[in-house]
DNA sequence: TATTGTTATACTCTATAACTATA
DNA sequence: TATAGTTATAGAGTATAACAATA
Protein backbone atom coordinates (compact mmCIF):
# COMPACT_ATOMS: atom_id res chain seq x y z
CA UNK A 1 0.00 0.00 0.00
CA UNK A 2 2.66 2.06 0.87
CA UNK A 3 4.71 1.47 -2.35
CA UNK A 4 1.46 1.73 -4.26
CA UNK A 5 1.00 5.44 -2.89
CA UNK A 6 4.34 6.37 -3.65
CA UNK A 7 4.37 5.59 -7.72
CA UNK A 8 1.13 7.22 -7.29
CA UNK A 9 3.03 10.26 -6.35
CA UNK A 10 5.49 10.41 -8.22
CA UNK A 11 5.88 8.71 -10.98
CA UNK A 12 6.31 10.75 -14.09
CA UNK A 13 3.50 9.12 -16.26
CA UNK A 14 0.86 9.76 -13.39
CA UNK A 15 -2.38 12.15 -14.85
CA UNK A 16 -1.72 15.23 -12.74
CA UNK A 17 -3.87 17.42 -11.52
CA UNK A 18 -4.83 20.39 -13.26
CA UNK A 19 -8.13 20.89 -12.70
CA UNK A 20 -7.66 24.44 -10.88
CA UNK A 21 -5.79 26.05 -13.43
CA UNK A 22 -7.76 24.51 -16.46
CA UNK A 23 -10.54 26.59 -14.88
CA UNK A 24 -8.76 29.69 -15.86
CA UNK A 25 -9.10 31.75 -18.98
CA UNK A 26 -5.76 32.93 -18.36
CA UNK A 27 -3.90 29.71 -18.15
CA UNK A 28 -5.76 28.31 -20.80
CA UNK A 29 -5.23 31.41 -23.04
CA UNK A 30 -1.21 31.55 -22.42
CA UNK A 31 -1.39 28.03 -22.93
CA UNK A 32 -3.53 28.32 -26.30
CA UNK A 33 -1.25 31.13 -27.31
CA UNK A 34 2.05 29.06 -26.88
CA UNK A 35 0.55 26.36 -29.12
CA UNK A 36 0.56 28.32 -31.43
CA UNK A 37 2.96 30.86 -31.50
CA UNK A 38 5.08 27.73 -31.30
CA UNK A 39 5.41 26.72 -35.01
CA UNK A 40 5.50 30.25 -36.46
CA UNK A 41 8.76 31.10 -36.14
CA UNK A 42 9.68 27.34 -38.35
CA UNK A 43 7.30 28.55 -40.26
CA UNK A 44 8.31 31.97 -41.30
CA UNK A 45 12.10 31.01 -41.12
CA UNK A 46 12.53 32.05 -44.74
CA UNK A 47 10.99 35.12 -44.35
CA UNK A 48 12.64 35.70 -41.13
CA UNK A 49 9.81 37.96 -38.82
CA UNK A 50 8.89 37.21 -35.42
CA UNK A 51 4.87 37.09 -34.56
CA UNK A 52 5.11 40.76 -33.32
CA UNK A 53 6.72 41.80 -36.96
CA UNK A 54 4.53 40.11 -38.15
CA UNK A 55 1.45 42.04 -36.61
CA UNK A 56 3.24 45.44 -37.60
CA UNK A 57 4.01 44.85 -41.08
CA UNK A 58 0.45 43.53 -42.10
CA UNK A 59 -1.18 46.45 -40.11
CA UNK A 60 1.11 48.81 -41.64
CA UNK A 61 0.22 47.47 -45.28
CA UNK A 62 -3.61 47.75 -44.22
CA UNK A 63 -2.99 51.16 -42.94
CA UNK A 64 0.03 52.93 -45.12
CA UNK A 65 0.87 55.98 -43.62
CA UNK A 66 -0.18 54.78 -39.69
CA UNK A 67 2.08 56.37 -37.60
CA UNK A 68 3.94 54.59 -34.48
CA UNK A 69 1.52 56.00 -31.76
CA UNK A 70 -1.18 54.27 -33.67
CA UNK A 71 0.40 51.02 -33.74
CA UNK A 72 0.82 51.17 -30.60
CA UNK A 73 -2.33 51.37 -29.86
CA UNK A 74 -3.96 49.37 -31.90
CA UNK A 75 -1.45 46.29 -31.20
CA UNK A 76 -1.43 47.16 -27.70
CA UNK A 77 2.89 47.29 -27.38
CA UNK A 78 4.12 49.87 -25.03
CA UNK A 79 5.60 52.63 -27.53
CA UNK A 80 9.21 52.58 -26.61
CA UNK A 81 9.24 48.51 -27.04
CA UNK A 82 7.90 49.38 -30.81
CA UNK A 83 11.27 51.54 -31.63
CA UNK A 84 13.28 48.87 -31.74
CA UNK A 85 11.29 46.78 -33.93
CA UNK A 86 10.30 49.68 -36.23
CA UNK A 87 14.62 49.83 -36.55
CA UNK A 88 14.92 46.54 -36.96
CA UNK A 89 12.28 46.38 -39.85
CA UNK A 90 13.42 49.28 -41.64
CA UNK A 91 16.78 48.36 -41.49
CA UNK A 92 15.68 44.90 -42.89
CA UNK A 93 13.07 46.69 -46.16
CA UNK A 94 10.39 45.47 -44.34
CA UNK A 95 9.40 49.40 -43.63
CA UNK A 96 10.07 53.02 -44.85
CA UNK A 97 9.51 55.65 -42.62
CA UNK A 98 7.89 58.84 -44.47
CA UNK A 99 7.61 62.69 -42.55
CA UNK A 100 4.08 63.18 -41.64
CA UNK A 101 2.84 66.36 -44.09
CA UNK A 102 1.11 68.21 -41.75
CA UNK A 103 2.62 66.77 -37.94
CA UNK A 104 5.89 67.18 -37.83
CA UNK A 105 5.84 65.29 -34.59
CA UNK A 106 4.77 62.57 -36.40
CA UNK A 107 6.70 59.82 -38.79
CA UNK A 108 4.02 57.91 -41.21
CA UNK A 109 4.77 54.41 -41.85
CA UNK A 110 4.90 52.40 -45.24
CA UNK A 111 5.52 49.02 -46.83
CA UNK A 112 8.37 49.66 -49.53
CA UNK A 113 6.79 48.58 -52.76
CA UNK A 114 9.02 46.13 -53.13
CA UNK A 115 8.02 44.63 -50.46
CA UNK A 116 4.48 44.63 -50.71
CA UNK A 117 4.42 41.05 -51.76
CA UNK A 118 6.47 39.16 -49.44
CA UNK A 119 4.09 40.91 -47.07
CA UNK A 120 1.33 39.54 -48.79
CA UNK A 121 3.16 35.68 -48.71
CA UNK A 122 4.07 36.22 -44.60
CA UNK A 123 0.42 37.06 -44.62
CA UNK A 124 -0.33 33.31 -46.39
CA UNK A 125 2.38 31.95 -44.10
CA UNK A 126 0.89 32.91 -41.27
CA UNK A 127 -2.60 31.80 -42.04
CA UNK A 128 -1.56 28.77 -43.07
CA UNK A 129 0.17 27.85 -40.14
CA UNK A 130 -2.32 29.43 -37.79
CA UNK A 131 -5.21 26.85 -40.19
CA UNK A 132 -2.63 23.63 -39.54
CA UNK A 133 -2.20 24.33 -35.60
CA UNK A 134 -6.05 24.26 -35.23
CA UNK A 135 -6.62 21.84 -37.48
CA UNK A 136 -8.86 20.06 -34.23
CA UNK A 137 -11.18 22.67 -33.97
CA UNK A 138 -14.14 22.46 -37.08
CA UNK A 139 -14.43 25.92 -38.86
CA UNK A 140 -17.37 27.17 -36.92
CA UNK A 141 -15.24 26.42 -33.45
CA UNK A 142 -12.19 28.43 -34.64
CA UNK A 143 -15.37 31.52 -35.33
CA UNK A 144 -16.81 30.73 -32.21
CA UNK A 145 -13.36 31.19 -30.59
CA UNK A 146 -12.22 34.11 -32.25
CA UNK A 147 -15.40 36.00 -31.58
CA UNK A 148 -14.97 35.00 -28.08
CA UNK A 149 -11.36 35.85 -27.23
CA UNK A 150 -12.05 39.45 -29.17
CA UNK A 151 -14.86 40.24 -27.22
CA UNK A 152 -12.72 39.12 -24.02
CA UNK A 153 -9.85 41.26 -24.83
CA UNK A 154 -12.11 44.16 -25.50
CA UNK A 155 -12.45 44.47 -29.46
CA UNK A 156 -16.34 44.05 -29.15
CA UNK A 157 -17.64 41.43 -31.44
CA UNK A 158 -21.46 41.55 -33.41
CA UNK B 1 -9.79 65.42 -51.42
CA UNK B 2 -6.30 65.44 -50.79
CA UNK B 3 -6.27 66.72 -47.57
CA UNK B 4 -9.44 64.13 -46.77
CA UNK B 5 -7.54 61.43 -47.65
CA UNK B 6 -4.56 62.45 -45.68
CA UNK B 7 -6.68 62.76 -42.54
CA UNK B 8 -8.03 59.57 -43.60
CA UNK B 9 -4.69 58.27 -43.31
CA UNK B 10 -2.75 59.92 -40.61
CA UNK B 11 -5.68 60.86 -37.95
CA UNK B 12 -4.96 59.08 -34.61
CA UNK B 13 -8.74 58.77 -34.12
CA UNK B 14 -8.91 56.78 -37.21
CA UNK B 15 -10.01 53.09 -37.38
CA UNK B 16 -7.49 50.82 -37.66
CA UNK B 17 -7.83 47.89 -40.62
CA UNK B 18 -7.56 44.67 -38.22
CA UNK B 19 -8.96 42.34 -39.73
CA UNK B 20 -6.47 40.40 -40.84
CA UNK B 21 -4.62 39.82 -37.62
CA UNK B 22 -8.43 39.15 -36.08
CA UNK B 23 -8.86 36.22 -38.65
CA UNK B 24 -6.01 34.37 -36.49
CA UNK B 25 -6.13 32.43 -33.46
CA UNK B 26 -2.90 33.23 -32.73
CA UNK B 27 -3.09 37.13 -32.42
CA UNK B 28 -6.53 37.06 -30.56
CA UNK B 29 -5.47 33.87 -27.97
CA UNK B 30 -1.86 36.54 -27.36
CA UNK B 31 -4.02 39.24 -26.99
CA UNK B 32 -6.55 37.70 -24.66
CA UNK B 33 -3.75 36.40 -22.38
CA UNK B 34 -1.84 39.60 -22.20
CA UNK B 35 -5.63 40.78 -21.46
CA UNK B 36 -5.57 38.24 -18.75
CA UNK B 37 -2.09 38.35 -17.14
CA UNK B 38 -1.95 42.51 -16.95
CA UNK B 39 -4.04 42.30 -13.65
CA UNK B 40 -2.87 39.24 -12.36
CA UNK B 41 1.06 41.18 -10.44
CA UNK B 42 -1.20 43.90 -9.22
CA UNK B 43 -4.08 41.21 -7.92
CA UNK B 44 -1.40 39.25 -6.44
CA UNK B 45 1.17 42.00 -5.22
CA UNK B 46 0.24 40.86 -1.39
CA UNK B 47 1.43 37.47 -2.34
CA UNK B 48 4.19 38.17 -4.71
CA UNK B 49 3.57 35.91 -7.44
CA UNK B 50 4.04 36.04 -10.80
CA UNK B 51 1.24 34.01 -13.27
CA UNK B 52 4.19 31.10 -14.06
CA UNK B 53 4.96 30.92 -9.92
CA UNK B 54 0.90 31.09 -9.36
CA UNK B 55 0.88 27.81 -11.56
CA UNK B 56 4.11 25.87 -10.02
CA UNK B 57 2.76 26.17 -6.55
CA UNK B 58 -1.30 25.38 -7.39
CA UNK B 59 -0.05 22.39 -8.99
CA UNK B 60 2.42 21.13 -6.31
CA UNK B 61 -0.04 22.06 -3.93
CA UNK B 62 -2.56 19.90 -5.91
CA UNK B 63 -0.01 16.83 -7.11
CA UNK B 64 2.25 16.74 -3.89
CA UNK B 65 5.58 15.00 -4.25
CA UNK B 66 5.61 15.96 -8.05
CA UNK B 67 9.20 16.13 -9.62
CA UNK B 68 10.40 19.35 -11.47
CA UNK B 69 10.21 17.42 -14.62
CA UNK B 70 6.63 15.88 -14.20
CA UNK B 71 5.79 20.09 -13.55
CA UNK B 72 8.01 21.24 -16.80
CA UNK B 73 5.91 18.63 -18.97
CA UNK B 74 2.68 19.98 -17.25
CA UNK B 75 2.79 23.17 -17.78
CA UNK B 76 4.88 23.55 -20.74
CA UNK B 77 8.10 25.16 -19.20
CA UNK B 78 11.59 24.28 -20.07
CA UNK B 79 13.29 22.20 -17.08
CA UNK B 80 16.32 24.54 -17.02
CA UNK B 81 13.82 27.35 -16.55
CA UNK B 82 12.16 25.99 -13.49
CA UNK B 83 15.28 25.69 -12.11
CA UNK B 84 15.41 29.31 -11.18
CA UNK B 85 11.58 29.39 -10.50
CA UNK B 86 12.05 26.71 -7.88
CA UNK B 87 14.70 27.86 -6.18
CA UNK B 88 13.41 31.43 -5.59
CA UNK B 89 9.88 29.75 -4.84
CA UNK B 90 11.54 27.50 -2.19
CA UNK B 91 14.05 30.80 -0.63
CA UNK B 92 10.56 32.44 -0.36
CA UNK B 93 9.27 29.07 1.16
CA UNK B 94 6.31 28.66 -1.41
CA UNK B 95 8.18 25.11 -1.48
CA UNK B 96 10.03 22.57 -0.22
CA UNK B 97 12.53 19.67 -1.80
CA UNK B 98 12.48 16.27 -0.25
CA UNK B 99 14.43 13.20 -2.18
CA UNK B 100 12.51 10.96 -3.76
CA UNK B 101 12.87 7.91 -1.55
CA UNK B 102 13.58 5.17 -4.73
CA UNK B 103 15.05 7.36 -7.08
CA UNK B 104 18.35 9.42 -6.10
CA UNK B 105 18.05 11.30 -9.32
CA UNK B 106 14.97 13.03 -8.39
CA UNK B 107 13.32 15.75 -6.04
CA UNK B 108 9.84 15.85 -5.18
CA UNK B 109 8.13 19.45 -4.57
CA UNK B 110 5.89 19.77 -1.48
CA UNK B 111 4.35 22.78 0.14
CA UNK B 112 5.43 23.41 3.34
CA UNK B 113 3.02 22.94 5.96
CA UNK B 114 2.44 26.91 6.90
CA UNK B 115 2.33 28.37 3.37
CA UNK B 116 -0.53 26.00 2.20
CA UNK B 117 -3.37 28.31 3.16
CA UNK B 118 -1.10 30.87 0.89
CA UNK B 119 -1.69 28.90 -1.33
CA UNK B 120 -4.88 28.13 -1.19
CA UNK B 121 -5.32 32.44 -1.20
CA UNK B 122 -3.50 32.71 -3.68
CA UNK B 123 -5.88 30.61 -5.92
CA UNK B 124 -9.19 32.38 -4.84
CA UNK B 125 -7.51 35.77 -5.88
CA UNK B 126 -6.14 34.29 -9.62
CA UNK B 127 -9.89 32.98 -9.46
CA UNK B 128 -11.45 35.93 -8.58
CA UNK B 129 -9.11 37.98 -10.87
CA UNK B 130 -9.63 36.22 -13.98
CA UNK B 131 -13.51 36.40 -13.32
CA UNK B 132 -13.51 40.05 -12.65
CA UNK B 133 -11.08 40.19 -16.66
CA UNK B 134 -13.80 38.40 -18.19
CA UNK B 135 -16.66 39.63 -16.97
CA UNK B 136 -18.19 41.06 -20.25
CA UNK B 137 -18.62 36.57 -20.97
CA UNK B 138 -21.55 35.12 -19.84
CA UNK B 139 -20.70 31.53 -17.56
CA UNK B 140 -21.79 29.90 -20.55
CA UNK B 141 -19.47 31.53 -22.67
CA UNK B 142 -16.35 30.94 -19.95
CA UNK B 143 -16.78 27.56 -19.93
CA UNK B 144 -17.29 27.14 -23.94
CA UNK B 145 -13.89 29.04 -24.56
CA UNK B 146 -12.23 27.40 -21.87
CA UNK B 147 -13.26 24.08 -24.12
CA UNK B 148 -11.92 25.86 -27.17
CA UNK B 149 -9.11 26.78 -25.91
CA UNK B 150 -8.08 23.18 -24.00
CA UNK B 151 -8.91 21.10 -27.26
CA UNK B 152 -6.69 24.16 -29.31
CA UNK B 153 -3.89 23.56 -27.51
CA UNK B 154 -3.87 19.77 -26.87
CA UNK B 155 -6.05 19.14 -23.95
CA UNK B 156 -9.09 17.01 -24.77
CA UNK B 157 -12.24 18.13 -23.60
CA UNK B 158 -15.22 15.84 -23.39
C1' DT C 1 -0.81 71.18 -21.42
C1' DA C 2 -0.88 67.20 -24.32
C1' DT C 3 1.14 64.26 -27.83
C1' DT C 4 4.96 61.91 -30.79
C1' DG C 5 8.90 59.66 -30.86
C1' DT C 6 12.68 58.46 -28.27
C1' DT C 7 16.55 56.81 -24.73
C1' DA C 8 17.62 54.13 -20.98
C1' DT C 9 16.65 50.48 -18.17
C1' DA C 10 14.90 46.32 -15.96
C1' DC C 11 12.34 42.35 -15.46
C1' DT C 12 9.83 38.27 -17.09
C1' DC C 13 9.41 34.62 -20.07
C1' DT C 14 11.07 31.24 -23.28
C1' DA C 15 14.65 28.50 -25.77
C1' DT C 16 18.92 25.55 -26.61
C1' DA C 17 23.29 23.13 -25.79
C1' DA C 18 25.70 20.56 -22.75
C1' DC C 19 27.05 18.72 -18.32
C1' DT C 20 26.49 15.24 -13.83
C1' DA C 21 24.54 11.80 -11.49
C1' DT C 22 21.58 8.07 -11.54
C1' DA C 23 18.37 4.51 -13.78
C1' DT D 1 20.93 4.44 -23.49
C1' DA D 2 17.67 7.20 -21.24
C1' DT D 3 16.12 10.25 -17.56
C1' DA D 4 16.31 14.03 -13.64
C1' DG D 5 18.24 18.00 -12.40
C1' DT D 6 21.28 21.52 -13.48
C1' DT D 7 24.52 25.39 -15.51
C1' DA D 8 25.22 28.79 -18.74
C1' DT D 9 23.56 31.59 -22.10
C1' DA D 10 20.78 34.01 -25.35
C1' DG D 11 16.90 36.12 -27.18
C1' DA D 12 12.19 37.67 -27.19
C1' DG D 13 8.63 40.24 -24.99
C1' DT D 14 6.86 43.56 -21.78
C1' DA D 15 7.01 47.52 -18.50
C1' DT D 16 8.06 52.31 -16.54
C1' DA D 17 10.29 56.90 -16.01
C1' DA D 18 11.81 60.69 -18.30
C1' DC D 19 13.32 63.63 -22.09
C1' DA D 20 13.13 66.90 -26.52
C1' DA D 21 10.41 68.55 -30.22
C1' DT D 22 6.06 69.85 -31.65
C1' DA D 23 0.92 70.59 -31.27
Amino acid sequence: MVARLSTRELSPERVVDTRLLEGLLGYNSRRAALHLIAGFSDAMADLGLSPVEFSIVTVVRHNPGITSRSLARTLAIQPPNLVGLIRSLEQRQWLKRKPHPNDKRAIGLHIPTPSVSLVKQAESIAYEDDQARSKHLTSDEKVKLNNLLMKLYGKVSA
